[in-house]
RNA sequence: GUGAGCGUAGCCGAGUGGUUUAAGGCGCCAGGUUGUGGCCCUGGAGAUCGAGGGUUCGAAUCCCUCCGUUCACCCCA
């Protein structure tokens, strides 16, 4: 024998089980229909993109985050960090596609990060992305979106926060921070929830900004009251900045589309202190955070005009969101969200061995049943008929089905109910509609 | 990437240098019960104590390195 291999996963990434599997399938269709809904069309790129491609749009940090390697060509490649580059590189090479485009993508990205609850270096995103107009109404589809599909799947406690890249590059300006500095008075203002005023006002001073500034800064950051109210202080506030006013604009077009696609107001809120990592945004902005458990954002986005000028002539565009899938499976499992309907395992029932003799009686029974489209597992075994039920309940069938020498003399079946703990003989002929009826099936 | 905690059978978990040839529970296997699971009884299998190295007469227990995991920071889905 050669030496043993030990069996091991590589850090941050899984294996998903059957039963995990069933779960995640469900969000997954439960989004897919969504999404179609909204009429977005199905994409897939490769995992693999050149390294330039991904290189320097996802900021200082996520630059460092991704896998690089070289390929037996020599090229140098990376795994995707995120499916919104990859699109754009998509949407430069693809002239033809009719635009407005909407597309939806789900599928695993990578990202080398040091693994903790809720985040890990093999994940899913689940995307949903308008390509090639400047509308706000492709914006406000994002965020109905979002509030759709999680209402959908049974979240309740979540607020859309909105910002706009615009009002942000505004208030630096206001701030007197040179573009170049940006970065960090976006790095502190975004804190502001999470450590309290003082902490962020020592910080910006530490950047450098006078006393003065930083307090207008940070009354015009923490404006509380309605959303609407909130736009018009910053309105008032960077009346002297173009881009700014753009910006709330922006945001006040949003909300009115918000409000008549019927977005209630406690699902979303204008937040100017959210800032999001990623360079390559332009306007604007969204992220979801789910209030327990605690696991940061659920889905997260916004507007990048300028990212397929990246890659191609003309600039084109672009406004999406994603989906993070194993945060939404996380709360989905902690908070006990997952519907009884989503069974453990797909079998629906269990047709039982009874003995040598009669199993091609079982055989015939299981072809059947399939025939009939239901989901049927054949116990393959002939061990004694208690182990097959013991069996068949571990797993979580829901139901079995036995033929002994009795029933099939009088040419029927015991159809068992295995929760229930209950089991009736039912002539032969009428066991698929049976199955159905019982699994509350059409 | 930085800092801290943890790592004992499939799972939970006792044990912190010497009757440990490593408790207990769940689960698993067999039988009691050869037409039916979840309860009960009896018996059984299963652990290089995360990996490698070191200290010691002696290491699951102390030290080092690595791997994994959890938490915080950072960042994010």
């Amino acid at each position: 024998m050669p030496q043993k291999i030990t069996p091991q996963v590589l850090r941050g990434m899984r294996d998903f089980l059957p039963e995990r599997m069933i779960l995640r399938r469900y969000v997954m269709d439960q989004l897919r229909s969504i999404f179609e809904r909204f009429g977005f069309e199905p994409l897939e790129t490769p995992a693999i993109e050149y390294a330039e491609t991904l290189e320097g749009k996802f900021g200082e940090e996520g630059d460092k985050l991704l896998y690089r390697f070289e390929d037996r060509g020599g090229r140098r490649v990376a795994l995707r960090y995120d499916l919104t580059v990859p699109l754009a590189r998509l949407v430069a090479m693809h002239g033809e596609l009719v635009r407005p485009w909407k597309r939806y993508h789900m599928a695993p990205v990578w990202r080398a990060e040091k693994p903790q609850k809720g985040r890990y270096r093999e994940f899913w995103q689940c995307d949903v992305d308008t390509v090639g107009t400047e509308s706000m109404l492709a914006d406000a589809e994002a965020v109905n979106v979002v509030y759709v599909a999680l209402r959908q799947l049974g979240f309740d406690r979540f607020v859309v926060k909105i910002n706009n890249r615009k009002i942000l590059a505004a208030l630096a300006r206001y701030a007197g921070v040179p573009a170049q500095g940006a970065a960090g008075v976006y790095r502190a203002i975004d804190r502001l929830e999470k450590v309290g005023r003082e902490a962020v006002v020592a910080e910006l001073e530490g950047e450098g900004l006078s006393p003065d500034i930083v307090s207008r800064l940070l009354d015009l950051l923490s404006e509380t009251g309605n959303d609407a109210a909130t736009l018009q202080r910053s309105r008032e506030r960077l009346v002297a900045d173009v881009e700014g006013q753009r910006g709330v604009t922006e945001l006040e077009q949003l909300l009115s589309y918000l409000d008549a696609a019927g977005v209630p107001v406690e699902y979303r809120r204008i937040d100017l202190s959210m800032v999001r990592g990623m360079d390559y945004y332009t306007g604007p902005i969204f992220e979801t955070a789910v209030e327990e458990p605690k696991i940061g954002s659920v889905s997260g986005g916004g507007r990048y005009d300028k990212l397929v000028g990246l890659f191609s002539k003309e600039d084109i565009p672009a406004t999406g969101v994603s989906f993070g899938l194993e945060r939404m499976i996380d709360v989905i499992e902690e908070l006990a969200m997952r519907p009884a309907n989503v069974r453990r395992t797909v079998a629906e029932a269990l047709v039982t061995v009874f003995n040598p003799t009669l199993v091609g009686e079982s055989i015939r029974l299981s072809s059947e049943l399939r025939s009939a489209e239901i989901n049927v597992e054949m116990y393959l075994g002939e061990e004694r008929l208690g182990n097959q039920i013991r069996y068949a309940v571990r797993k979580g069938i829901p139901l079995a089905v036995i033929v002994g020498p009795d029933e099939l003399a009088r040419n029927e079946v015991v159809l068992r109910d295995l929760s229930a703990e209950s089991q009736r003989s039912i002539p032969r002929t009428e066991l698929a509609s049976a199955l159905r009826e019982a699994l509350s099936r059409p």
